[in-house]
DNA sequence: TTTGATGTAACTATTGACATTACAACAAAG
DNA sequence: CTTTGTTGTAATGTCAATAGTTACATCAAA
């Protein structure tokens, strides 16, 4: 099972307020056309960014603001601004293990530290990423871009 | 996007065989019993076990063995074997970035690396517990079990 | 007041998870 | 060699989530 496409859009949408800020007039249109998808879900994912207090959207005119530092928002930021986990939990089990069995009334006591181990390693890591390295990232990208044309 | 329950079903399985080897003999019936499913969703993980060359698993008369010993099967192995990832990675993208965007043609270049850290960070968390540490895990649990009887 | 943008609701298509029924293939015991 | 119990697997249904699309009310600024 994947995660949902949803995340890396949102990483894409801060990427190109990035770039693009006082270039353009940045819209779920215009963000949707990067992205190849359609408005609505930009406006979407552009709410949950705003229901986590990580951007502002300026309603009529258009328009989106990053609410702190790029330093100061991770990927784990966004993705759990994003991804709606159930009660947190990455993991899913069955639903309910025989009470009867010593393994299925025991299985959740098993488990459930291990398994949490190892989401924290995957969001750990996820929080040394932040918007910074994106920006700084895809300067560089563009720059080499630039370079590569000149040489031709 | 929460991870499927057949890996903790399968986890459960293992374990299932390691506590009543020789005690009862392991079908799919009785294993969908103490997990509380049908006995389809559990052959068709024992197919992805025995594909991984985890178990065999006889036809006919019932049973399943562990290919290897305990220390030597991770938490990875089995998230492997049951988990199909396309093209092994975590993290999806929108179908296809529009490469007239500077951010469209070099989100991949910008993300891929960081996502594969994420996913790399989870799944060497993933090897380091065994299915030994299941085995362990849940006689110390049995144990307990019958000291709180004793107690009562 | 017009214009252009966001916020949402509604509907659809597609996919994956999981449950369930049914039956063929098979191995061992009698 | 027939019975019995089990695995292997196809077919079908339900449900939830993803994602696309249309439509329109809401809103802010020119």
């Amino acid at each position: 099972m994947q995660i949902s496409s949803r995340f890396t859009v949102a990483l894409h949408i801060f990427t190109c307020v990035e770039v693009f800020r006082g270039e353009y007039k940045i819209t779920s249109d215009f963000l949707a056309s990067s992205i190849h998808t359609n408005p609505v879900l930009i406006r979407k994912i552009l709410a949950q960014l705003k229901a986590a207090g990580l951007i502002t959207v300026a309603r009529g005119t258009g328009g989106i603001e990053i609410t702190r530092a790029l330093s100061e928002i991770s990927f784990y930021d966004v993705y759990e601004a994003i991804e709606p986990l159930e009660d947190g939990d990455l993991f899913r089990f069955h639903d309910a293990p025989n009470p009867d069995c010593p393994v299925g009334r025991n299985i959740h006591a098993l488990l459930d530290g291990k398994l949490a181990a190892i989401q924290r390693a995957m969001e750990e890591e996820m929080r040394k990423y932040t918007l910074a390295d994106l920006d700084e990232g895809i300067r560089a990208l563009l720059d080499a871009e630039q370079k590569g044309e000149e040489g031709t």
